[in-house]
RNA sequence: GCCCCGGUGGUGGAAUUGGUAGACACGCAGGACUUAAAAUCCUGUGACCCGCAACGGUCGUAACGGUUCAACUCCGUUCCGGGGCACCA
């Protein structure tokens, strides 16, 4: 009786299938546990290997805590809006429709091959009407709600027209602010415009303009990464700022409470200060400069470090702030014009990013508002208006960018932090004691800090102020393949839209970008006509919310029902990359704490605990061609070079002709008839090969030449033994590289349960890693060398019903331990050695009993369910393994009474004593002294002192 | 540039709390079985030194330095690789 994988993992897919084994149903009797996997992008490239390394992890889990009793919810969907489709959409005309329900059909038929325990009746996709219909009302609101300071929290925005109506707006102490503050009197006598704008600047949504990266030739807005040094990634085009209107969520409201969440939640160390880095919570103080010359105009900045208000030799506005125009001077303005021109083609990125100093000097003069200082306005690209006022009081001696700037245009330096500033680097401290620094000398910067505060807020040229980095975030796109929002346009009125959800997308004759960088729906007259926003949502927006669709994704009245969420409540475990450590998991966040003020769920943060996976590599082979061109470009002979015959240390130091003739005489002897005059040129070039037709890194030629037939006369330089070896490389794994591996052929080599142990065995899920499928063979062998304790090929089942020995029970415990902790901690790649070390040791002690294998295979059923539903019904159990019960451990069955020691000597392993686990230091002192070895270090001496750490090891000391 | 993570044999990795570095695999080498192959099984395998060998020794976790009886693990500096930086998902 074979292991015949094929035949086992297609039988039991089926009965699972059939028998709607993995269905999960909302029976609250039962304690619940939520897994869940970070929704997918359906590609139309499909699976690689690199997926589902997170899916096998959480499916582990999954089934794992469903035999230890649990009601699992483990869900899977589709993010299936998204810009790859509606690119595909623009190049071929294919509705993004079409082409996402193939992809999604795919990526379902792939993970159903791995086996993996998903209810499939409980799919969610964001593109479905009957989805996006809920993230349609979720958007409503957020867009029906503001945030209150004093409940700090989200409230229907119907209370606030009240308190408008009847209180107004007006500040607890101080004067009423004209255009800031109004009475109830004024405000009932504002118009429906003015009424709307005040709104809409507390709405959760809100309508406002942000700048985008305009690419004028494509007719649409570019990602950051789709801009490359200023022109489109696509075509090469140039690309500018704009400004258009977007709809924003203001995020920023819910910065403090995503900040405190995450001392509720379990995610790693790392990801928890990404996202405070993001949110990036400052304090200091806001202060105004006068300028020179405008007696009217304020330069406002935002630092960190009043306290260094006296080392100002300079400051740096935006480039984009409209102030820079307003004050520069005659003699500057061609060179800042030149210089907002070029500032203009620069993503935000490469202006972060970019070591080379610019900046340009407005010709302005601000004035230091405690000592009259005149200092000197410059702008510069370093400087991003989006971050606190978009202006920056900069300290040379105190900040490394500061200094550099100031060193590169010889800006003179003041020095406040004596010693401390060497002139060289500058230095951040907050030890310092302050120098030239007016009312503040003498004083130790920390507390400066505090006292320059006052100063500011007692002659009102400044306040205190708590800053976020964090921005709201844009949530419209100018794009076809996304949410409609539910809102109408009249008058520049933005209205809740009346109609019945879902506000559907309609189809379009051609996915090109509308008028003036609207989006395609603009191109629709009858949806311009019902004045409908012509803009539509993000690609966060359905996964911002998803996970709650899945506890209740058939309620047409309910995006899901209070009971529903209250049941299965957080998700208890969240796996993906880190990839989405910012955006989409804050999104989500906020998300689901709006949803919680406004009292449509009972929990405000959505994940429990987090793991993040790594991402698998891909491990590419490149392999070198030659070619000689001749004058008319045409190639006259290709040859291939394996990499030990690659002869270029030959042509090192020549060159032009002689490079030709070496070339020729090393690899194209063969070529007959072949003129050097009518070679204009050799080409070398390193080709990426499919992975799946080499052998390690040996190519199949043969198989090659089938591959791409324009080389079929080419000639192969080879190794001596006759292989033809390629290079290697680490690289992202992509089809443009062929260095995909689709788990279809894996499962079909070797079957879903060897290759999700493989995928396990790699290495800790959390870590990025090569794929390399060499080892895949490995992981296979010990899964028929465990069909073997159970099966022989000749006899058929060799199971008896003999007694366990104590051997075989302390092997089997010990496993059990293993196992079950290493899945505990996520630990599956240790977990999997665990499985091979106690088929290892089983196979040795020649163990086929039940009592010993049937426990085992209720432990193995979380990493290879398929083999293991097998050999649990071929021992005639007629319920599914499944359901099985988890063994439990039990101690008496390891019990040790002694241990072999490591004996160090000054800390280096020497020899091994085993002692008796309950000997006293004196016992171990007298023992380790008669033993040869040590006797032999020692040399006649005694120790100095010798460290016994029970159950760990023995140290001398000599 | 800023933030986060990582770097251990030829390869993937193990070492859970500072306590035997290299578990478990891959690969490689040798052997058994076989007419042969596949499959399977056995032995060896970090580098170096001395030696016929048993035994023994030195070095070794990216590099350098520090703390400690003891460092892959803690601290500092540097180098290299990966992820994120707000319209890829």
């Amino acid at each position: 009786m074979e292991y015949d994988f094929r035949k086992i993992e297609k039988d039991w897919q089926k009965k699972w299938k059939e028998s709607n084994a993995y269905r999960v149903t909302n029976d609250f009797s039962k304690p619940k546990y939520y897994v869940l996997d970070m929704f997918p992008y359906p590609s139309g490239a499909g699976l690689h290997v690199g997926h589902p390394l997170g899916y096998i992890a959480s499916d582990i889990y999954s089934r794992y805590k469903r035999l230890k009793g649990f009601n699992v919810l483990h869900p899977m969907g589709f993010d299936s809006f998204g810009l790859p489709a509606e690119q595909y959409a623009l190049d071929t005309g294919q509705h993004p429709a079409e082409t996402t329900k193939k992809n999604i059909a795919t990526f379902k038929s792939q993970l159903d091959n791995i086996g993996f325990c998903y209810d499939w009746e409980r799919e969610v996709q964001t593109s479905d009407p009957s989805y996006y219909k809920w993230t349609q009302w979720i958007f409503l609101q957020l867009f029906n709600s503001y945030f209150c300071h004093t409940e700090k929290k989200a409230l229907p925005i119907s209370l606030l027209i009240k308190k408008y109506e009847t209180k107004g707006a007006m500040p607890k102490n101080g004067e009423p602010i004209p255009g800031k503050h109004f009475t109830a009197e004024q405000w009932n006598a504002f118009s429906e415009k003015e009424q709307a704008d005040i709104l809409m600047n507390r709405r959760l949504a809100y309508c406002g303009y942000g700048e985008v990266n305009w690419c004028e030739a494509l007719g649409t807005v570019l990602a950051n990464d789709e801009v490359v040094n200023g022109v489109s990634e696509r075509g090469g085009h140039p690309v500018v700022k704009k400004k258009l209107r977007q709809w924003y969520l203001r995020i920023t409201e819910y910065a403090d409470r995503l900040l405190e969440g995450l001392n509720t939640v379990d995610f790693s160390d790392a990801m928890k200060e990404m996202q405070s880095n993001w949110i990036g919570k400052s304090s200091g103080a806001e202060i105004d400069f006068g300028i020179l010359g405008f007696p009217g105009s304020k330069l406002r900045v935002y630092t960190t470090r009043p306290d260094t208000i006296f080392g100002v030799d300079f400051m740096v506005i935006a480039p984009e702030l409209d102030l820079v125009n307003e004050i520069r001077s005659e003699e500057q303005a061609v060179a800042v014009d030149e210089y907002l021109a070029y500032v203009k083609s620069r993503s935000e990125r490469e202006r972060m990013a970019e070591k080379k100093i610019s900046g340009v000097f407005t010709g302005a003069f601000a004035v230091n508002p405690f000592n009259g200082a005149r200092i000197p306005i410059w702008t510069s690209e370093y400087v991003l208006a989006g971050y606190g006022t978009g202006s920056i009081m900069a300290v040379p001696c105190g900040d490394e960018r500061d200094l550099k700037f100031a060193k590169h245009f010889n800006i003179p330096v003041t020095n406040i932090i004596g010693s401390h500033f060497n002139g060289e680097e500058a230095n951040p401290t907050k030890d310092a004691i302050l120098e030239n620094s007016g009312f503040l000398d003498g004083l130790v910067m920390r507390e400066a800090m505090e006292v320059a505060i006052k100063a500011l807020e007692d002659n009102g040229i400044g306040q205190r102020k708590v800053n976020f980095k964090m921005r709201d975030a844009a949530f419209s796109r100018q794009r076809y393949w996304g949410e409609p929002f539910p809102i109408t346009w009249k008058d520049g009125i933005a209205k809740e839209w009346t109609g019945d959800l879902p506000l559907v997308l309609p189809d379009v004759e051609k996915y090109s970008p509308g008028p003036d960088g609207q989006g395609p729906l603009a191109n629709i007259p009858e949806w311009v006509a019902q004045e409908l926003e012509t803009n539509t949502m993000p690609g966060y927006a359905g996964s911002s919310w998803y996970f709650l669709r899945y506890m209740d994704n058939k309620n047409e009245n309910e995006f899901c029902s209070r009971a529903a969420s209250d049941y299965w409540n957080q998700v208890d475990l969240y796996i993906g990359g880190t990839e989405h450590a910012v955006g989409h998991l804050l999104y989500s966040r906020m998300w689901t704490k709006v949803l919680y003020d406004l009292g449509h769920i009972g929990f405000d943060e959505p994940f429990r605990r987090l793991v993040n996976q790594g991402m698998i590599v891909g491990n590419s082979r490149v392999i070198n061609r030659i070619q000689l061109l001749s004058n008319d470009d045409s190639v006259i002979s290709t040859v291939f070079v394996s990499v030990g015959k690659n002869e270029h240390s030959e042509v090192d130091g020549l060159d032009g002709h002689d490079i030709t003739k070496k070339i020729v005489d090393l690899y194209f002897n063969h070529v007959s008839a072949l003129a050097l005059d009518d070679i204009k040129q050799v080409s070398f070039s390193a080709l990426h090969v499919d992975v799946n037709i080499v052998d390690g890194i040996e190519l199949d030629i043969q198989a090659y030449k089938k591959w791409r037939p324009e080389y079929i006369d080419a000639k192969f330089f080879t190794e001596d033994d006759g292989r033809f070896l390629c290079h290697e490389r680490i690289e992202k794994m992509s089809k443009r590289y062929f260095n995909t591996v689709n788990p279809d052929d894996l499962c079909a080599k070797y079957g879903a349960d060897t290759f999700r142990m493989y995928e396990m065995f790699l290495g800790p899920v959390e870590m990025s890693k090569p794929w390399d499928t060499k080892g895949i063979e490995g992981v296979h062998r010990f899964l028929k060398k465990f069909w073997r304790l159970f099966a022989d090929e000749t006899k058929g089942l060799i199971v008896n019903n003999d007694e366990p020995t104590a051997a075989e029970l302390k092997v089997l415990h010990n496993a059990i331990r293993k196992i079950e902790q290493d899945t505990e901690r996520f630990s599956f790649n240790t977990g999997v050695s665990g499985f091979m070390i106690v088929t290892n040791e089983l196979t040795d002690l020649k163990c086929h009993k039940r009592k010993i294998l049937e426990p085992l295979l209720i432990l193995l059923t979380p990493y290879a369910p398929h083999i293991a539903a097998e050999l649990w019904s071929l021992l005639g159990n007629t319920t599914f393994v499944l359901d099985a019960a988890y063994p439990t451990f039990e101690e008496k069955y390891v019990k040790e009474t002694s241990k072999a020691y490591p004996v160090a000597i000054n800390g280096k392993t020497r020899t091994e004593l085993t002692i008796a686990l309950d000997a006293t230091q004196q016992q171990v002192e007298e023992l380790v002294l008669t033993d040869e070895i040590v006797k032999k270090w020692l040399d006649g001496k005694s120790p100095k002192k010798i460290i016994f750490v029970k159950n760990k090891m023995i140290n001398v000391v000599i």
